[in-house]
DNA sequence: TCCTGCATACTAGTATATCAATTTATTCCG
DNA sequence: CGGAATAAATTGATATACTAGTATGCAGGA
């Protein structure tokens, strides 16, 4: 962790806030609380920063040689997400993974995505299905390569695609708000090499299922999908006491 | 709007953040920032602050009689929310109702709630069906009484109840953040009495579905009563054309 | 030894000041 | 008279300074 930040480069704004926040098109400074909110983001979703650490503002600020106000700023965000705890007048760490949580975040998961691949089958056109495939192709190489972290990048991609084709948009960015506690707790398991691809067959099922308008069909793959992803937390806690709460 | 403002009662932290983000039971100032955010919040919703209405940090913390700071926080969660759109180095505006949004927003409801009440049909107690009852009661009087805002938060009561006996207090959190683009276009709906009337009957419904364990019945009569409440958004729209996007 | 109370050293919350970018009005030239 | 260039004003973004809680450790007494 070293060195400046960009600056202001100017970019349209990337998709950001809730259901309905949609910014009028229009162009928007990535800010340098944006910057640091993504770069903490990815360090405490990838675990260099473990659940429990101690984070401070102005050490933060010191670190990226920035003001303490874009650091609050991008803190304050993070503890929305549920990401950090802040204590006011006394500090701030990286919060513990909930574990009573995971269950209700696997439910609202499933609620979620099932409603919307039963749209998806619906309404999916050929072209539709088309991009569904190239990412199934290139999760099937970056499988091969055992490159994990491409791997699950494309799998965001590949579930936010499914909503895009629902016309759903706006519940990928729920989804992915209750996907990160989730997210978390799957990386503190071993690189599962086999499971990717088993990951990739689900995709198939769910995008064959889609592509022939089986609704019913298209759900029932989509639950199975989400069901086997469930990590064991139970081993999970007795392996890493204090990483969960 | 005038005069001090409140400073530094210590209570318990409001349930706050997002899905598993429970603060550790935990003592907490409730800071200026999240005072005027509680009241911006208010003001919107209540359409005492109109769509498209605009804002300036300076006024704002003049009429607080607080720092530009505070109010910029308060405002930057408004805006996660989507309910003001910040444009920078020009202006913050009461964010206009986005119309395409709320029939996702209905969506996400029925998925969410509709997993709710299935899930709470199956565990209800004798317990958790008095408190639906004592809710109900109160809706009563409020309908006949013509309290259409005091009905309102019966009414989040109520849902929020079904949230809290099948155990998920999380997804309720979500839906509070989905239901206020739904609920700021119903406030311009003319206070329609007798649809106070249909709601009780309604819940009632629901209930008794619950209560008798059917949950094919409750998740039918949840459809039926989240289906009922869709604003016309296409008349509206007509009405006060410059309150929707 | 263990508990209590105070002093100290932090940390986050808030206020104020400065910087930079965008919008808007105005002026000057064609 | 009109349009482009420019200057002024507005306001968001950032930096710095200050205030006020909170935790911790040590001293002193039970």
């Amino acid at each position: 962790m070293s060195g400046h930040l960009m600056q202001a480069a100017v970019v349209p704004v990337p998709a950001a806030a809730a259901l309905g926040a949609e910014r009028p098109a229009k162009l928007r400074r990535v800010t340098t609380a944006d910057a640091i909110f993504d770069r903490l983001y990815a360090d405490i979703l990838a675990l260099r920063m473990p659940p429990g650490m101690q984070l401070q503002e102005k050490r933060i600020a010191e670190e990226f040689n920035v003001s303490r106000t874009p650091v609050r700023e991008a803190l304050l965000r993070l503890s929305e997400g549920g990401l950090v705890d802040i204590y006011p007048q006394s500090g701030t760490v990286v919060s513990r993974v909930p574990v009573s949580a995971i269950p209700e975040a696997v439910v609202v998961r499933k609620s979620l995505e099932g409603t919307t691949v039963e749209r998806a089958a619906e309404i999916a056109t050929p072209a539709d299905i088309a991009r569904l495939e190239s990412i199934i192709a290139r999760q099937r190489s970056l499988a091969a390569l055992g490159d994990t972290f491409a791997f699950h990048e494309e799998d965001e991609a590949f579930h936010e695609a499914i909503a895009g084709i629902a016309g759903y948009p706006g519940i990928w960015t729920i989804l992915k708000t209750v996907k990160v506690q989730i997210d978390r707790a799957r990386r503190l398991t071993l690189p599962a090499l086999g499971r990717m691809d088993n990951v990739v067959h689900e995709h198939e099922l769910i995008r064959d299922a889609i592509a022939g308008h089986h609704v019913e069909a298209a759900r029932a793959a989509m639950m199975h999908h989400l069901g086997a992803v469930i990590p064991d937390v139970a081993e999970l806690r007795t392996r890493y006491p204090d990483y969960f709460c």
